[in-house]
DNA sequence: TTGTATGCGTTATCAA
DNA sequence: TTGATAACGCATACAA
């Protein structure tokens, strides 16, 4: 006879007694009420309401082997687009009955990764998304034999395990690099926190200026999460090198922030000296004096996407297996 | 006989079969392998890793009545109060073997928190944190009939449900009225968010500048989340009312940013013509051009003290009911 | 429309 | 140190 803490907890069965009715009666009130006669759904309700009957979902989720729970892993809500893109994902699977267990992995190393990723499929959810793509191969391995729908957000690549919704971040790097190069520029720099996607934008922005024969006047890498304050520290550096005229990508509009604030302290017109472009289209790129360009992309998209994607397959539909999401630059005073 | 999809999910049983021991060997190796002979535990380990054996946590916590999951609720984690006190809490937690089930209620009315919280319950969390007291009845009925450690952050109130850990949000209201003053200040104004403990800091300025024979100019309630946008409009519609010297306390330091970027945008002069106070402590607070003065909280410490009692009395200890976080005015250039 | 029997995958308990 | 057994609370499948 298991026991654990002194549980005076109500079950289907109490609930069941008080409305003198059978528990798979309560069971269908709760589920499918729509097969329950009205009369008898009323009492069952009454039941419920005075016992403060809470089903106990675990046991649902045994026996029915299904949890009504999506797992989600993103690596921070601080940054407004996965706070946007979780807010939808969350709101549309909601609307259809399930639960969204949201895990942070900061910047997790892989081992731990792995591990969080083993504790929430313990609790058998009904489907994940994760962000990223190329994650640890334990950790691929763990996803693609869960036997759920798998939803990698947030980048591209060849080998999504299930379906992928995101964007090249290289691509991301060469289209700025163009934007300048459009206009004229020929002396850059880069900003990137030192993030795996970051860095592809970096790595594109570097090689798109480089096969245009641009000069890279700096390339650095600062530490993970982004701040404003690392973009201030880098943008100090780099003020003593800047050319006539030098266009700056930063991996984030927080470090872009901080790179125009500490370029105005120093006296360098933004964006006659030096042009920037941050990437996010945070509200601060558009509400600061001067508002700066950015590269915008519809993250709130990708969760209505993930979540409608995740819905079809429960439902047993087809689906798409990857969803380019567009990304744009919006251009504003910064250059 | 019950069936949901097509299962070839591995238990416990085909693990056991593989290593030639007991299912509850196989339990003890993964709960309590201290309890086993390592030759023994070796075998399972090795069985576990070849048939990629991922414990079903449902199944577990319905038989030990322990979830090992603890729930979370809080308005947003985009506020950086809150994304550092989740993540703070979360890691401690994990490293005492629990999960948390992170739920963020946005702005949502009382009726769509009461089903989340349902919800979540219905999961069987050992311990719940939610932000805020005052809840709606049902919300609290809920809670106090758990069973389970409650503890409420991030306000004060007379009636905590379990736990309490936060601080009077008048209390900061007054504080900064009577920074203020200090300093010779007589005319006053006052942003806030159209949230709950935004109004308390606000009703607590507006009050003790009252009661100094202040001038109040404006109280102005914005829609929330607050934004940068909302402080550049609330400034833009103070500007033309705007005495010789007036204080502004803002709900939040995004507020407050936009504030000062719109007052200097009119030539309005900070500190020397107008004075701003923010809340939250912002990593823009500090690394913007003028810093300003805001309102620091030890959020972080909210998420350790928060996690520390919920697993003193998980393990049966008594603890405190009730902590006063303190929090203090980091003066800065805007006055 | 309602009820009965059974098993979901695990662990508490007791026995060996 | 290991195993057998009986729940945990609910929903599937089938019967009435």
């Amino acid at each position: 006879m298991p026991h654990g803490r002194p549980l005076r907890a109500v079950t289907i069965a109490h609930v069941a007694r008080a409305a003198g009715v059978a528990p798979m009666t309560v069971s269908r009130v709760i589920n499918t009420p729509e097969q329950v006669a009205e009369a008898t759904a009323a009492r069952v309700r009454e039941a419920i309401a005075q016992l403060g009957y809470v089903p106990n979902l675990m046991a649902g989720g045994l026996s029915s082997r299904r949890s009504r729970m999506i797992a989600a892993v993103v690596p921070t809500i601080a940054h407004p687009m996965f706070a946007m893109l979780i807010d939808r994902f969350t709101a549309s699977l909601r609307a259809a009955g399930y639960q969204v267990m949201l895990s942070l992995t900061g910047y997790m190393d892989a081992s731990a990764e792995a591990e969080l990723v083993h504790g929430l499929l313990g609790r058998r959810p009904d489907g994940i998304l994760v962000t990223g793509v190329g994650h640890a191969p334990p950790t691929q391995q763990m996803l693609s034999e869960a036997g759920i729908p798998v939803v990698e957000i947030f980048d591209a690549g060849p080998n999504p395990i299930d379906v992928l919704i995101g964007f090249d971040h290289e691509a991301v790097g060469r289209r700025v690099a163009e934007y300048f190069l459009a206009r004229g520029h020929d002396s850059f720099a880069m900003f990137a926190a030192a993030d795996q996607r970051a860095r592809s934008r970096q790595r594109g922005f570097v090689e798109r200026v480089a096969s245009a024969g641009g000069r890279l006047l700096d390339a650095s890498i600062l530490p993970a999460p982004s701040t404003i304050t690392a973009g201030r520290e880098a943008m100090r550096a780099l003020v003593p090198r800047l050319d006539r005229r030098t266009a700056l990508f930063c991996s984030s509009d927080l470090m872009a922030f901080g790179a125009i604030v500490e370029a105005q302290q120093h006296g360098i017109a933004v964006p006659e000296r030096l042009a920037v472009c941050g990437f996010g289209d945070f509200e601060i790129s558009a509400a600061n004096e001067p508002p700066f360009t950015t590269v915008t992309v519809e993250a709130s998209q990708i969760g209505l996407d993930a979540a409608a994607i995740i819905l079809a397959r429960l439902a047993g539909e087809p689906t798409q297996r990857r969803i380019e999401v567009p990304f744009r630059i919006v251009e504003r005073a910064s250059g």
